[in-house]
DNA sequence: AGTTTGACAGTAT
DNA sequence: GATACTGCCAAAC
């Protein structure tokens, strides 16, 4: 399976479950590239708006909401994770270790996982 | 064609 | 424990 690293991101991100979030290594480990979490982000900025993706679901590792400025309104990303019931610890801050949803440990994603033999 | 930069993270000091 | 440095890979300059 040799698909875009974008690709990738972006069908990882599209599975992300209403009321959860992750981040970006996680989802850098769930595509076999634990090292290459900017490449997420890098990833997610040019991520077409016509495919929908919840990125607003995605975080940095401390939880902080690094995307946010990429929303138009950095507030608005805030918004949308309170209103799927996603709890801050922080004006910009989520409280991850509550809903922190780890890619690698979905079953359904199999396909995309790049373990070497 | 070399340099800089990114919605980051892990390790080292 | 806080800061600094390095790795990652692609794109824009």
């Amino acid at each position: 399976m040799s698909e875009d690293f974008a690709s990738r991101v972006y069908q990882v991100t599209a599975s992300i479950p209403y009321g959860r979030v992750t981040t970006f290594g996680r989802i850098a480990r769930a595509l076999g590239s634990p090292r290459s979490a900017r490449m997420v982000g890098w990833a997610l900025n040019r991520s077409p708006r016509e495919l929908n993706l919840p990125a607003h679901r995605v975080v940095n590792r401390n939880g902080v909401l690094s995307g946010a400025l990429h929303f138009g309104h950095p507030d608005a990303m805030a918004d949308l994770l309170r209103e799927e019931g996603v709890t801050f610890v922080d004006e910009i801050t989520v409280d991850l270790d509550a809903f922190v949803w780890d890619p690698a440990e979905d079953p359904s994603l199999d396909e995309l996982f790049v373990f070497p033999d």
